[in-house]
DNA sequence: TGGTCTCTCCACCTTTTGGCTGATACCGGT
DNA sequence: ACCGGTATCAGCCAAAAGGTGGAGAGACCA
């Protein structure tokens, strides 16, 4: 069997370590490099050619693991790439999945359960923490229903093309008020900007 | 038969002055007031409550003519306001008839037609210049058709929900020339913002 | 040849959005 | 009595979008 190459991106040193570590104690799993940040990820990545990328998404400065595994799959579309982080959001593990994770590990996951993803992703099998899948489960079977009676009934008014001058005054609270909304609307839709809000709820039938 | 009472509004005295004396030669038509801009034009309406708005579009400072007529029409859903201007440019016309107006004349009519659209407006009559209403009429029934290839091109990338960099990446053009032609089909489509030109877009089907 | 249309680009300026942080308040369940 | 979710608002800052006006190149047609 061949050992299984990867590369560690996490900006704490000591996760790094800890990480490499454990995988150390696997015979068939090799740690061939180390990054601290997205940009430094690539750079890793176009040296050592891994099998596996264990990233961390939140990162310090600079690159976000999101757009750090866009450009990892952009260089090569076939690399597997497992999201290793703290939290467990929503709007990340959609995005994260979106940008071409193959797996989504928290950082609490049993020693087997990392071993288990990082030899799954080589074979293209997504792994992921039990907590993490329900919650991507549910939100790709009914999307919105995450979405506060609020929130729905901005984006309903958000389909319209309103401002969010228009939006405040429409539903009688401050401007302030408005972004706070859209903020959480497109954490929840995994978008970032208001035409990509307004492109997915009007596709997302029922709401032309 | 009653004497129909008018507010004129432009922002040049003299084109006042001319329509004043013009319509003051006809016997059931008065001109119980004048204004200079948007604003003056909503308070003489309070105050005259005429029968017959005879708007400009394009006046220098402060509110535009198209929304002066949104507010006068949401002040007096009831009240006939006459579009009198020198451009006849598509998305112009057709914002002035969205927010309500009930006629649109060129200021190179004639005056039988300037008279013949005031006695109409009162009876809720829609009066237009020939070159206007041709081009209405064209505009209505396609609406889209006037949108050139890479317009339509850049539409459809735009409901994805694309920034302006991402588009100019996309079709290899600068964010210049996007904003361009963004600006065109804003005007073509008659909306001001790209979350509602997404929004008509989408909606008018095919585009999802 | 001259005019019109389309596509391309630029600079300057204002307004709008979005990101981030933090705060208050009410409700409901543990 | 405390906590999580919801809804409200503020201020600051950076990025994106929109408005205006101008300009050149190529296509096409009268």
């Amino acid at each position: 069997m061949n050992t299984i190459s990867v590369l560690l991106v996490d900006d704490h040193t000591v996760v790094r370590s800890g990480l490499k570590a454990l995988l150390g104690t696997q015979g068939d799993i090799a740690v061939v490099g180390e990054a601290a940040s997205g940009e430094e990820a690539l750079d890793a990545a176009h040296e050592h050619t891994p099998a596996v990328v264990l990233m961390d998404l939140a990162m310090g400065a600079g690159m976000d693991g999101i757009e750090a595994i866009k450009q990892l799959r952009q260089w090569n579309p076939k690399q597997a790439v497992i999201v290793f982080t703290t939290y467990d959001s929503d709007a990340d593990i959609v995005r994260a999945v979106d940008a071409g994770a193959m797996g989504y590990l928290l950082k609490d996951a049993a020693p087997e359960e990392i071993f288990a993803a990082v030899r799954g992703a080589v074979q293209g099998k997504s792994v992921m923490s039990a907590p993490v899948a329900s919650r991507l489960f549910q939100q790709l079977r009914n999307p919105d229903e995450i979405l506060t009676p609020r929130e729905a009934e901005l984006l309903s008014l958000l389909t319209q093309g309103l401002s969010n001058r228009d939006l405040g005054k429409r539903l009688f609270i401050s401007e302030a008020t408005v972004k706070t909304h859209l903020a959480h609307i497109y954490a929840k839709l995994g978008v970032e900007t208001r035409a990509a809000a307004i492109a997915t709820a009007i596709r997302r039938e029922g709401m032309r």
